[in-house]
DNA sequence: TTTAAATCGGACATTCTTGTCTTAATTAAT
DNA sequence: ATTAATTAAGACAAGAATGTCCGATTTAAA
């Protein structure tokens, strides 16, 4: 949602910058550790595990567990998953559906006070959120064109 | 921000939702008691009486104390505030500004990993934020177009 | 001038999000 | 087998957002 931090919720911020670097290291198929991904995204070790595990159990990464182990995408992945998976994955449905007011039934037909003005907001944000894959973002970063990190 | 409850906070529906039927009475010249506000927009009274202390600080609503006091928009501001007027009160600048990823400085050369894909949405909200009057939304639901209530 | 009807303002309570800690499970290497 | 490295999982803690309560203040009317 739009609120007081910016656009999603931190967590999905983390799992947004989470993912794009394990998808980053998974253009050389190489797994990360938690340890470093935290470090890169500079968020709480703790926290980011948490968010690491629902994407693991979203099957947007995958883990191993024990010495050398670690996260990492596979390249089907890396082509198949979209933002719209991460955001899913992390906030839920609502927050791609949702009605700016609240509402549980708002429609063409039974419009909120805001329906008409958000809609094409709404159908941009969904474009984008679908046609963005994670190598999409992993290569940006992955050729310094954007950054993970301030 | 788009988060699980949509596009705006809670705070900022219920405040969108307030102003426009205070707005709604103000096509008439009308000025509504809090206890009206609250039912008519199903928000629970005494946290719509916070939220309508903001609206008044923010000089969006102006209100009367005492006996057949109540709250209501001038003519003047009708035509003047416009959605992002209210989306400040209530959310602050972050809400309308802020980075995808959280981060502070995040701009075309130092671009975050979203930057390029976000910058088109949110330059849509701003539009329409900025082009929306609060009287726009009184009149839809004064002429049962849109609605402040499932 | 008293009373009733309102908004104002601050302290408090609850709930949700964010973040931490500790222990268990798994794996590779010695 | 044992140990060290690592993720998994759940209980707990802190903070922010949301919501409640109560008394103070203001105003109109009797």
């Amino acid at each position: 949602m739009i609120n007081k931090s910016g656009i999603f919720s931190k967590s999905c911020s983390h799992a947004l910058k989470a993912a794009t670097f394990v998808g980053q290291k998974g253009l050389e198929n190489k797994a990360v550790k938690l340890k470093d991904i935290a470090e890169e995204i500079n968020s709480p070790l703790a926290f980011t595990a948490k968010i690491l595990q629902k994407l693991v159990k979203a099957n947007i990464i995958e883990s191993n567990r024990g010495a050398k182990g670690g996260f990492f995408v596979t390249p089907v992945n890396l082509k198949k998953v979209v933002l719209k998976d991460i955001v899913f994955a992390i906030d839920g449905e609502g927050s791609y559906n949702g009605c700016a007011l609240g509402f549980e039934k708002c429609s063409a037909s039974k419009p909120c006070a805001l329906h008409f003005q958000i809609l094409p907001i709404r159908e941009k944000l969904k474009e984008t959120l679908v046609s963005t894959t994670l190598e999409d973002l992993a290569r940006a970063v992955d050729e310094n064109n954007t950054f993970l990190k301030e």
